[in-house]
DNA sequence: CACCTGTATCGACAAGCGTCAACATAGACA
DNA sequence: TGTCTATGTTGACGCTTGTCGATACAGGTG
């Protein structure tokens, strides 16, 4: 890039990558191949029936936190509930923290705000 | 673009009998098992790179349509963009139509704005 | 210390998915 | 009719994913 002159300082770049509100509506322009790669995975994440029941059990829960043990009674084995709420979290759409035995996982609030923003329809 | 002639004024069909105003937001309350599988091909839908691309693609499209000619430039085969076309079609997402030589793709503002819904954060 | 419970990781398996080349189908036009 | 273009479908391939049992790790309790 090449970047010659005094900067006017005034572009605000979003500092973390990870938890990103990514792109416009979809309905503004179209993505590009860099952006859909990126955004993608977040929709990915809640393509899947049980993680997205997962999802809405956090995000429903009390205090907006919930502890493992409240949300693991979706059908499958420990296992794999560990396993999809570990996928959620590499999409940025859940955080998890350790609290003494429990571990409490509880909804990345800006990540799916910027999914919501991209399914705004345009007026 | 070209402009067929003669068009016979494109009578709307009604939306297939999937058109969904689904869910409360994910944060209302958890979805029931049914929920979850009915409303995760959605998201599973847009939760391919390709997929989101032309499915932006299509909604940013003048108009609110887009001829499959003017939104295969994506990186992949003609039957790869054709795959997901019908992919995003099953999912509820996108409507086609045929007119003359050329297959009209245009967004399903209800389903979207059901996901869209779900995705609201509580205040 | 040993033991128990809650959660994560590992290894393996089947099923699903994205991709392409080849072929099929639909419409326009000569 | 036949040919050309635009899309869709088929079949096959390899990669990814969801699932489980077995196991490991972390923290509390006795």
């Amino acid at each position: 890039m090449s970047n010659a002159k005094a900067l006017p300082l005034l572009e605000r770049q979003p500092a973390p990558e990870s938890a990103v509100p990514c792109c416009p509506p979809l309905t503004e322009r179209p993505l590009t191949a860099e952006e859909a790669e990126r955004t993608a995975g977040m929709f990915k994440a809640l393509g899947d029936p049980v993680r997205l029941r997962l999802f809405s059990l956090v995000a429903s829960h009390e205090g907006g936190e919930a502890c493992v043990c409240d949300i693991s009674d979706v059908g499958v084995s420990q296992p794999t509930v560990s396993h999809h709420l570990k996928k959620l979290r590499e999409a940025g759409l859940l955080t998890s923290e350790r609290r003494g035995t429990w571990v409490y996982y509880r909804v990345e609030p800006s990540v799916v705000a910027a999914m919501g923003q991209m399914l705004k329809i345009a007026g």
